[in-house]
DNA sequence: CTCCCGTTCTGCTCAGGGCGAAACGTCCTG
DNA sequence: CAGGACGTTTCGCCCTGAGCAGAACGGGAG
């Protein structure tokens, strides 16, 4: 994937070594996806090396992708959600909801914020 | 993207000539995302060239990631969504969306499926 | 200490992302 | 009818980054 036409909409945060901490407003699809995938392989109590075995990948890069710091294929997804005993939907469903939440505690942490601010003002 | 690593649990929807017609279970991301695209833009009554221009990348490619063909990266796709003035979180509930009701729909039809089967023994 | 796990780093190959040019299909007008 | 405009798809190409293997590192537990 060429990053040569780097859009301007694009969000600030295409530094890979960076955390997938949204910052203000969205994540990018990788990080989202990474840290969803991360979250529902541990609530299986699974470990990195056994689901990457089952999803026919490398450790190392399902660690990569579970860090947002990979755009997988499509395939690739859909090898890691079957690793997980997930389909696409259950995924992207998991993935929109995560998403909702923590738009919904940003959210209320800036509501947060500016009452504080307003306090020390 | 390589896919020299070809998982074994991957649908083998892999020929990017195919239209993006769910087979026996799921799409891929990329057809699911595309065709959740395509949908968007035709309900802003917006032109390819339009939202394509806004998003800061080809017409051509955007009609190639509409129609399932490519894997957009998380920056490509964040762009897009910017340009239909949605946050990721609003297209990812989509896509889910869209997923779940086709996922349903194949239910159906595979028990009318079942039923016409039974009917005609 | 060893072992296990997860992560990072390094270096590599080559597939495909993303593009521009060209082609195609549809609709409208003279 | 031909020609033009518009939207979309196809084609060919460059070069970036996906995905890998090997090695090393850091942290925790026994």
């Amino acid at each position: 994937m060429a990053e040569t036409a780097a859009p301007d909409q694009a969000p600030d945060e295409t530094d890979p070594k960076r955390p997938e901490a949204p910052q203000d407003g969205e994540p990018l699809w990788r990080d989202a996806l990474g840290e969803c995938l991360r979250d529902l392989r541990h609530d299986r109590g699974e470990k990195l090396t056994d689901t990457a075995g089952r999803a026919g990948i490398s450790p190392q890069y399902l660690s990569e992708i579970e860090r947002g710091m990979k755009d997988p294929s499509s395939e690739m997804i859909a090898a890691v959600a079957g690793a997980l005993e997930l389909t696409l939907t259950d995924l992207t469903v998991a993935v929109a909801e995560r998403l909702r939440s923590v738009q919904f505690t940003a959210s209320v942490a800036a509501y947060v914020h500016r009452s504080a601010y307003a306090l020390a003002a």
